[in-house]
DNA sequence: TTGTATGCGTTATCAA
DNA sequence: TTGATAACGCATACAA
């Protein structure tokens, strides 16, 4: 390279690093060659001098049913992450614990320079050793039960999802809408469920049509009959998998994730937006890589996919 | 590390590559230094001496309804690549040109020890680009239209998956099977039909009843309907997407993929063995890596998984 | 504005 | 069986 240009190898870097630095003329016959010799940068060896890796490591996630949209958040992070000159490196793990250990050896051999966060719970363990370390990392859920800002993270807000679900089903005349949920103590279960009992209220309605499942289409089903029974006309539901189950009971549901599943069966569910999602954690993240000062978190909003006007 | 155990950063070199050319007692008190210093390779160091960085690249999947089985694949590949010492890198491209030039930068980058392709086709030109510059890859997809052993691939039998499906409902009762498939020049849908019309011609039937579509639920319960009105009673599809469009026509209908959406709505399907599939792919490859002679391909089978029974 | 020297952490080669 | 040395490709400090 240095060579071919007829410079020093201290030339080329600075044309790739901080080309203000070279005369035009120089930095043109270096660009040349970059052309000509289809040069390009080793990040082994840029990493072993920087200590920077370019790398996020994002664990890759499944679920029984499938009916989630991580994929869709993963295809959008890499995107984005490359668009930032990043490069996405999976990994897998069965729960928290061995997620750290499987982040801490990543951490010693691929060196990754952030790590991004799904799935954030209450007490997130895995938040907690980052945050310790004072590792750059991000994640895709709220700190739940810790404050707001213990960490960067991004959300979509789901209350203000359901709350939207409820207003449409209230206006089309429902007054006696339930909710079928998750166990409580789940944040994302209970902020959802909170969207529509606020809808509720707002309209000086009860909101005492809920019920909660372990998320399966099974309890869903078995939840919907039982709030039809005590009068519920139309349901919010916390998840699609939920909401496929009660779709067999009642027509007027609402689900939530808009999954393929819900557009093939013609169920109404709210859209995250993932891509959007995924470029925002992107940005947190590398904006804290580059020590430029960012937001702390980003919150956005779903939006309701009406695939079939309520009836009543 | 070396200054901890008494030794030469050799010596330690030894230890963890080559165990069995250092003493007993030498090795013991070294490995006791890794554990108390929790010292790990480094990914990049270890790259530039050797030129393997023990990684393997991968373009993330989406399609438009998101009816694909993509994601279930991945986190086997992830997960075997894992157990082999490798780490799985993603990258996204929007068609083959662009997925051959990021092939190319990550190439000059990261330097990826290997390369899965999915979704081959006729005249891929990714694998001839590979194949070309002798680069370890495998594919997840026979090499259509081209020798069988150009280049290691792993893939799923779907001749024998439609076929079993025929049979199936062959054995249900059913005398006018048909067949909605893809156009024609996608190997992946013709040997879906050969599989069909095979079963067929095994009990001297006609395989008569063909309509192609562009995979989608509505061209697929589009020709549903006209397949029906032509006679038939039951219907072998190409793949879920297709299949949930036939199944709003007529009852005895069976997808290819088990998606979720297969699942949700009672759809018998063919499900892929995709974490065996990963397996296979990832053992081709490091096989390839380390020298050690390999198989060419892997053909597997798929399964039916029956939700409902036919009528008849 | 350009060039020289150095070291990041490994492992291959070779010598002891 | 172990140790010394060199080199992978880059970016920084410093000298010219």
């Amino acid at each position: 390279m240095a060579r071919y240009a007829n410079v020093s190898r201290q030339t080329v870097s600075n044309v790739l690093n901080s080309p203000e630095v070279v005369k035009e003329e120089t930095r043109q016959r270096v660009l040349d060659a970059v052309e000509a010799l289809g040069y390009r940068v080793s990040a082994a060896a840029r990493q072993m001098r920087t200590g920077r890796s370019r790398l996020l490591a994002v664990r890759i996630e499944t679920t029984q049913d499938g009916m989630n949209v991580f994929d869709r958040f993963l295809h959008g992070l890499t995107e984005s992450a490359a668009r930032s000159g990043y490069r996405v490196l999976l990994y897998t793990a069965a729960d928290d614990r061995a997620e750290i250990a499987t982040i801490d050896q990543l951490l010693g051999e691929f060196e990754p320079d952030g790590f991004v966060l799904t799935s954030t719970h209450h007490g997130d363990p895995r938040a907690a050793w980052l945050a310790e370390r004072a590792l750059p990392f991000v994640s895709f859920g709220r700190p739940w039960g810790a404050p707001e800002d213990v960490h960067p993270w991004v959300d979509v807000d789901g209350a203000a999802g359901t709350e939207a679900a409820t207003h449409h089903l209230l206006d089309a005349g429902h007054r006696r809408i339930g909710f079928v949920g998750w166990e409580p103590g789940s944040g994302v279960g209970d902020d959802r469920r909170a969207g529509w009992s606020r809808a509720l209220a707002g309209r000086g309605l009860d909101a005492g049509l809920v019920l909660e499942t372990d998320g399966s289409s099974a309890q869903g089903q078995a939840a919907a009959r039982e709030l039809v029974e005590r009068g519920a006309t139309a349901l919010v539901c916390v998840s699609d998998s939920v909401a496929l189950g009660a779709l067999q009971v009642i027509p007027d549901v609402v689900g939530f994730d808009d999954t393929p599943v819900a557009a093939a069966v013609g169920l109404t569910s709210l859209s995250q937006p993932l891509t959007e999602a995924a470029a925002r954690c992107v940005d947190l993240l590398t904006s804290r890589l580059s020590d430029r000062p960012a937001v702390s978190h980003v919150l956005l909003t779903p939006s309701l996919v009406i695939r079939k006007e309520p009836r009543s």
